[in-house]
DNA sequence: TTATTCGAATAACGAGTTTCGCAAAACTC
């Protein structure tokens, strides 16, 4: 179904349990910084929580494992089978007792951090963000201790830009913003580089705030334009080498941006500064300090244990110039920026790359649709197009008939489209047209075309659109029948979910893996902004269970093939290498994948016939 | 609270900017 940005929204969260665990240590990790406790617990319940919600496997199932995850030592793991046994974990119910729930809204404004909420708290009883408007209404917010007019001033403005920007910003509204930031002040920079960092370059599905990297000797007149820039609405922080702004865009998005300014040759260690993630960036300077050095957004530098930092001492540096430098001299692998997650990527030796597929390495698109169904373009214009983006291959699959609304096809019709594409394939040369389907996963597993049907299609892309509020049990039980059906060949946008609107099914990514993996079935990395389904984890856990991937812009008009690079930054993040990938194969290589014989038949009560060979 | 390393004690990155109140805390990335 074509997703589009304006789509109506619909919050239906439907978690899973590992993220109900997290969700609720990270409101420990939230309860105890407001209750003045040590900050290293604090952080230890936000690390296990970022931990658990990447984990591939549901812990409920797992239970032994739980002391194997990194970050999660024995306590938290207590506490984790303590909800798993009960449903709740009494360490945060008395906190939360102890707490105004309120305060934890209050907590997430930009500029208040867990001193001054408290403070605020014990001081003149602000418990939620009510009360924190009216005590600044009234004044009694000037008499709790350290703050003054410019800090309330602040903090009415935050309160302001959170009502407007909501939720953190999908990758695609983000990109497109920095790019033109970056454009614009390039030419300023003169002979220097300017470049957007972040969780922007690590190809994140969300992005809290745009980060941009000026590397030039004189950065007064680069500072000066990044503020007037004319969508600027506030400015955060003007100080000589840093700056940060809030935003309203041309297209009303709402964001923070901040600017970093360093002398050309630290352009690399600053670049790994501002790319974080923040968790790799500590496990680096910790090697570096086990290293005998110690490591700045300047530099990298000998260690001497004095107090001032070493660039303002006119300490040279060991490495500073290139991120690669950097790395090779603390005798690691170049790290690609999408898995700077201190999620094991450190672990690697030196020399040994991690060979991710690039954005080039794609050669064909198998999930688009056509104007007989929801998409925009004609067969033949869908193909020229393909063919125009250096594709070998594009699959024609329009939705089937239960996807009413998007116009899904009647099995007459699907026969009659199939001859419409073998008919385009005479009038357009030099690309592969493969006739295909988008065939709806209904809720128990089948499939909306008998196996018949399907038999004569080239290529079927199966995929949930309904139904997508399942426990994780049924759905993943649902997918598995899914890419057990002969025919089947991509299990599309598995999870259906819809960044910022949709949670989509929560499933067990292993076991569906391992399901797609012993049916020689990909697993579809839906390239689109709003989906980017599966997400990185899932990919991650899917790689690991031996499953191919597919990366597919899911095309319903021309510029949907732009979507390739938020795909492909998915991927990456998860791991992908080109050959696991489908869309990267020869034609040939294609071919044959398609034309198979299926694996062998699940065990159990079979379903339906042996396919017949086509 | 976790991970690590002298196994019970210890460390847990590093810098810029703002604000408040005149040196230092708080916050952010």
């Amino acid at each position: 179904m074509r997703i589009a940005p304006d789509d109506a929204p619909a919050k239906l969260p439907t978690m899973g349990v590992n993220q109900d665990i997290a969700a609720l240590l990270e409101q420990i990790a939230a309860l105890l910084e407001l209750n003045g406790a040590d900050s290293f617990r604090a952080s230890a319940h936000a690390r296990a929580a970022r931990a658990i919600e990447d984990h591939p496997t549901s812990l409920a199932d797992h239970r032994d494992a739980i002391d194997a995850i990194p970050g999660v030592g024995k306590k938290i793991a207590e506490k984790i089978r303590e909800y798993l046994d009960t449903g709740a974990m009494s360490e945060h119910q008395e906190l939360l007792a102890a707490t105004p729930p309120g305060l934890l809204q209050v907590l997430e404004i930009p500029g208040l951090g867990p001193k001054t909420v408290r403070a605020m708290w014990q001081t003149i009883g602000v418990d939620s963000l009510d009360a924190l408007r009216r005590a600044i209404d009234d004044g009694s917010i000037l008499t709790v201790p350290r703050m003054g007019a410019k800090t309330v001033e602040n903090i009415k403005a935050a309160l302001t830009f959170a009502a407007q920007a909501g939720e953190r910003m999908p990758l695609g509204v983000a990109m497109p913003i920095a790019e033109a930031i970056v454009a614009r002040l390039t030419p300023i920079a003169g002979a220097g580089a300017v470049a957007y960092a972040g969780s922007l370059r690590r190809g994140k599905d969300t992005i809290g705030d745009i980060d941009i990297l000026a590397a030039v000797t004189d950065g007064a007149g680069l500072g000066e334009a990044f503020r007037s820039m004319p969508e600027v609405t506030q400015v955060l922080a003007a100080g000589e080498s840093k700056s940060s702004v809030r935003l309203k865009t041309a297209r009303g998005h709402v964001v923070q941006a901040d600017l970093r300014i360093v002398p050309p040759e630290s352009f690399g260690a600053a670049m790994l500064y501002f790319t974080g993630s923040k968790e790799h960036n500590v496990r680096l300077r910790e090697r570096a300090l086990r290293m005998g050095m110690t490591l700045n957004e300047y530099g990298l530098y000998p260690e001497d244990k004095a107090k001032a930092p070493p660039q303002s001492r006119g300490v040279r540096a060991v490495a500073s110039k290139t991120e690669a430098d950097v790395y090779a001299a603390l005798e690691l692998p170049f790290v690609p920026p999408e898995l700077r997650e201190d999620a094991g990527e450190l672990d690697r030796p030196a020399g040994q790359a991690f060979g991710l597929i690039e954005q080039g390495d794609v050669r064909a698109e198998l999930h688009a649709h056509t104007t007989a169904s929801d998409g925009a373009m004609s067969i033949e214009e869908l193909a020229r197009a393909a063919k125009s983006r250096g594709f070998h291959t594009i699959a024609v699959t329009d939705h089937s008939k239960s996807s009413a609304i998007a116009g899904g096809l009647s099995p007459e019709r699907l026969l009659e489209h199939i001859e419409a594409v073998h008919a385009a394939r005479r009038n357009v040369e030099g690309v592969t047209i493969l006739a295909g389907s988008e065939v709806d996963i209904l809720a128990d597993g089948s499939l909306d075309y008998e196996d018949e049907l399907l038999a004569r299609l080239d290529i079927v892309v199966a995929s949930p659109h309904a139904s997508l509020r399942q426990s994780e049990k049924e759905a993943t039980a649902r997918l598995i029948r899914a890419v057990q059906n002969p025919y089947v060949r991509i299990l599309g946008h598995p999870t259906g979910r819809i960044i910022n609107k949709r949670a989509g099914l929560s499933i067990d990514i292993r076991a569906v893996a391992e399901a797609a993996a012993a049916r020689n079935v990909a697993l579809e990395i839906n390239a689109n902004w709003l989906r980017l389904d599966l997400r990185d984890a899932h990919v991650r856990a899917a790689l690991e269970a031996g499953s191919l991937i597919a990366i597919d812009c899911d095309v319903h008009a021309e510029t949907d093939f732009d979507h390739l690079r938020y795909g492909v930054l998915t991927g990456r993040r998860g791991g992908l290498t080109p050959e696991r990938c489908v869309n990267t194969w020869s034609a040939e290589r294609l071919r044959a994948w398609l034309r198979r014989e299926p694996g062998p038949e699940p065990k159990g009560p079979k379903p339906g016939r042996k396919p017949a060979r086509r």
